[in-house]
RNA sequence: GGCCCCAUGGUCAAGCGGUUAAGACACCGCCCUUUCACGGCGGUAACCCGGGUUCGAUUCCCGGUGGGGUCACCA
């Protein structure tokens, strides 16, 4: 049928291009063998989640390691889900979590010779496409109302029959060019839709990099390939992308693995090579007894802004997803404790293939062990600049703006405390909690919070408590200061070993343990904390004969 | 409902025909220790079910079951 010729001239006379222009425009990338162009394809939809950082995440580490590139391509393709300023909080945020773009949109403009970067930006380059595809007769205008649709639906659910519209339901596939003529003449709207030539009782394999060799039916709907606003549907923008900004592997989340016969149809219509599908597991949450896909709408906690506002490092995140990607990256951390996460080889074979509930529990562990490992200098650094933002009112407090005695140099002291040697203490999880944990370094937010250690009666405290405070030598060195102590203990009924009390605890009050236990209370208002040594040093003399005697009231 | 994916302890997971079925987190106990923490040692706890194939199945095949996903002019 020559007209279909006519009718891509009708529908599409304003474009004067051709594929052949495109293709020519975007030459294969000249890059090494393996090299990997990887890309993050996000909706402007203002919402950023950890799946999105999951692939980022994948996207940019296979790109980095093989030699090759990754890019940000903004996919909006749908202006009522549109949010402003997106694309910016998109980019900051995940630059936060330490993604970086080689190519694509950026905070200032867009880099790279494969743009545009925005979908939206790219109509003429679909049109021609959608134009090529109708003059091939692989493509038609598709009157069907809306009310016409639901109406097919429904014949479709009460017949128990797939929906959609394909086959028979396709009323406008064999439509003639007059009737299309006199129907675009009296601006009647339309969508324009694939006409499928699949079969679904056919099957056809295809490898995903993740999963291995899957099986699918062809694809037998007549999807629609550009709405009636000209703009394509997502089907065929990333179809068109990703073959022109010459894509090798596409990561994407498993939600995507039923429309694949879609997309490998549309693929081989136009004449494109298939990239290398890589189709990841989703994130779960629990949800009552039951698993389930993290939502962006049930569960805005998930959101990348809530690890950002508790103050967990990114470098902490980092890791995690690094040990839910690749089961073997756990056991390459504890053989390599000090070497950069980019040293990993990341290999795509080696990621699950069911539903990862997602592990607070297991963040929090990892978050303590990554954060051992950043120096007190960074460290203090990145609680300042969180608590500015989160926590400003405290951040007037312990940056030292209102009070000298604090700053950096005080924080990190208080930081630092037991981090160094061979078995450094893990403490320290995220923003919150370090403030939380190192509390009663600012006496602002000194409070007693715990109990009396359990062996110490009422009577005793004072007694211990002026002991300690009269033989009390600031500048005794370590040692020096818990024999006084043992001292006290002794001459007060405890043992001064906790084994002799444990042996004989109806020759003692209690012991060693208890003792310090009060002094530690005293000081820092809990039962737990590190060395009160070390605490009592970085207090200075005055605060601890305070805290003493204030206790002692 | 059709189609697709998945299935090992509470969670994340090794395993790829023969193992006492690793490890990590969490939990419990003990030890070390001035408390806490760290660390060390130990413990509870798993191959969804049923058929095959096989001398032998957690592993391969088929069928169930269960969970998840997807069936838009959203991505």
């Amino acid at each position: 049928m020559g007209n279909y010729k006519h009718l891509s001239e009708l529908l599409f006379g304003h474009i004067d291009k051709t594929a052949e222009h495109w293709e020519e425009k975007y030459p294969p990338r000249n890059m090494v063998d393996g090299a990997a162009v990887t890309r993050l394809g996000p909706s402007p939809t203002g919402f950023i989640h950890l799946g999105n950082l999951y692939t980022a995440f994948m996207n940019e580490k296979l790109s980095k390691q093989t030699g090759g590139l990754f890019y940000l391509r903004i996919e909006d393709t749908d202006d009522k889900r549109e949010v402003e300023g997106a694309a910016e909080s998109l980019i900051t945020t995940l630059d936060f979590f330490g993604i970086d773009f080689d190519e694509g949109v950026t905070l200032d403009g867009e880099t790279g010779d494969y743009g545009p970067y925005y979908q939206s930006d790219r109509k003429e380059i679909y049109q021609t496409y959608v134009k090529e595809l109708i003059a091939q007769g692989k493509a038609y205008p598709c009157f069907l109302t809306e009310d016409e649709i639901n109406k097919i639906r429904e014949e479709q659910e009460s017949g128990k029959l797939m929906p959609g519209i394909y086959g028979k339901w396709a009323k406008y596939r064999d439509t003639g060019f007059e009737e299309i003529e006199s129907k675009i003449k009296a601006d009647a709207e339309y969508v324009i839709r694939y006409k499928s030539a699949g079969d679904p009782t056919k099957y056809f394999k295809i490898n995903d990099d993740i999963r291995g060799e899957v099986s699918m039916p062809e694809n037998e709907i007549d999807v629609v390939l550009l709405k009636s606003n000209g703009i394509p549907t997502y089907h065929m923008a990333h179809v068109i992308d990703d073959h022109l900004m010459r894509t090798t592997h596409v990561f994407r989340g498993e939600e995507w693995l039923s429309s694949l016969p879609i997309h490998v149809a549309l693929s081989e219509a136009l004449g494109f090579e298939l990239p290398i599908y890589c189709h990841t597991t989703v994130l779960m949450k629990m949800d009552g007894e039951t698993k389930r896909k993290l939502s962006k709408r049930k569960d805005p906690e998930l959101s990348l802004e809530y690890y950002k506002s508790e103050g967990y490092h990114p470098k902490a995140i980092s890791e995690y997803l690094m040990t839910i990607i690749n089961s073997n990256f756990e056991e390459w951390r504890m053989e390599n404790p000090d070497e950069s996460l980019e040293e990993f080889t990341m290999e795509t074979t080696k990621m699950g293939h069911s539903g990862i509930l997602f592990d607070l529990d297991k963040l929090t562990d990892v978050s303590k062990e990554t954060l051992v490992r950043i120096p007190a200098d960074e460290l203090a650094d990145f609680v300042l600049g969180w608590i500015t933002e989160y926590e400003p009112e405290k951040a007037a407090v312990i940056s030292g703006a209102d009070n000298e005695l604090y700053g950096k140099e005080y924080l990190i002291k208080a930081l630092d405390i037991g981090r160094t040697g061979d078995k450094p203490r893990k403490d320290l999880a995220y923003g919150k909690q370090i403030i939380d944990f190192i509390s009663y370094f600012y006496d602002e937010y000194f409070k007693i919070e715990d109990q009396l250690p359990a062996n110490i009666t009422a009577e005793d405290v004072p007694v211990i408590l002026n002991a300690y405070i009269d033989t009390y030598v600031h500048s005794d060195p370590r040692d020096v200061w818990f024999e006084k102590i043992r001292t006290i203990t002794a001459d007060n009924g405890y043992a001064v070993k906790p084994k002799d009390f444990k042996k004989n605890p109806d020759d003692y009050k209690g012991h060693v343990g208890d003792v310090s236990g009060l002094i530690r209370l005293a000081i820092v208002g809990r039962s737990n904390s590190p060395d009160i040594w070390e605490i009592q040093q970085i207090l200075g003399e005055d605060r601890v004969r305070d805290r003493i005697r204030n206790f002692n009231k």
